[in-house]
DNA sequence: CTTTACGCCTGACGGC
DNA sequence: TGCCGTCAGGCGTAAA
């Protein structure tokens, strides 16, 4: 489900209702999501939320100056706002209970997603430490991309969905923003341009910052933690479009495989 | 070091 | 109606 268009609608709609709220109980219906959630967790309990933000697709609900909890959404995972009593669906695997009665709770049919506690610094969790820049932040440029796509080999649509070059960037916006820079997805990273990398740059920040803008993309569950599905979808070009007339040029849009991902493409408009 | 393949799960869908 | 194969938005890990 989630990219970081997604996760970053989840985050602004829990912000407001977890900012300064106790967390009163952690109530974990079932612990076998992506690791199984360490009785560390508890720690939440009784404490105060200072803050919650996103590192790549994780977020980071920061209780005081000692940690706090990292939720990922996984491939199906999503967090509503409801009242404790509430019944829980199927599928619901835990809720933050606030002193308010509301809750935030966690759905996930797949179970990829996760809970964890941090110690701070966040950023020296071991699933953290080895990501690579926010691709909304001032360090994600084309000169970043290209310095370090000199001599890698490997498709350019598997370099940017690489967390260790840049978080976020997940499957379907990476078909989008190849289109958008007009860069073939097999072409090998290390023999594109730096001018070209400057487009694509400019790309991956343009699409996913739209894609925020529109609540994320649902194509088939997504909703955002006011049960509201995200409306990117309807400005996709080029994902799940095989077979269809690229936008551009008109010519039919192909599908292949890289990397185990399906991915979209118009071989008239991408070089 | 880079690159590739594999699972972890449930659910939806198409073909027979 | 059921069964089976395929596919799905992530990502850590193992192996080459």
């Amino acid at each position: 489900m989630p990219e970081l268009p997604e996760v970053e609608t989840t985050l602004r709609g829990i912000e407001p209702v977890l900012a300064g709220c106790t967390i009163e109980q952690l109530v974990i219906r079932n612990s076998s999501l992506r690791w199984p959630v360490s009785e560390e967790v508890f720690q939440a309990e009784g404490r105060r939320v200072s803050g919650c933000r996103r590192r790549a697709k994780y977020l980071l609900i920061e209780l005081g100056g000692a940690g706090g909890l990292m939720i990922h959404l996984g491939m199906s995972g999503s967090l509503r706002i409801c009242d404790m009593n509430d019944a829980p669906r199927k599928h619901d695997h835990y809720d933050l209970v606030l002193e308010s009665g509301k809750c935030v709770r966690f759905n996930d049919p797949r179970r990829f997603g996760s809970l964890a506690w941090w110690n701070h610094p966040a950023e020296d969790h071991p699933l953290l430490s080895h990501l690579g820049p926010e691709p909304l932040s001032a360090g994600f440029t084309g000169t970043y991309l290209w310095t370090r796509s000199r001599g890698r080999r490997g498709a350019v649509k598997n370099f940017i969905m690489d967390g260790k070059i840049v978080v976020g960037v997940g499957n379907i916006y990476a078909s989008e923003a190849l289109f958008m820079a007009g860069i073939h997805p097999l072409r090998a990273a290390g023999r594109i341009s730096a001018v070209r990398y400057e487009a694509l740059a400019q790309a991956i920040r343009d699409v996913l910052s739209r894609a925020i803008r529109r609540g994320g993309t649902t194509l088939r569950d997504f909703l955002n933690s006011d049960g509201n599905p995200g409306y990117f979808a309807q400005e996709l070009l080029v994902y799940e479009r095989e077979g269809q007339p690229c936008f551009q040029c008109g010519s039919i849009l192909k599908r292949k495989v890289i990397g185990q991902r399906s991915s979209y493409y118009c071989t008239q408009c991408q070089r």
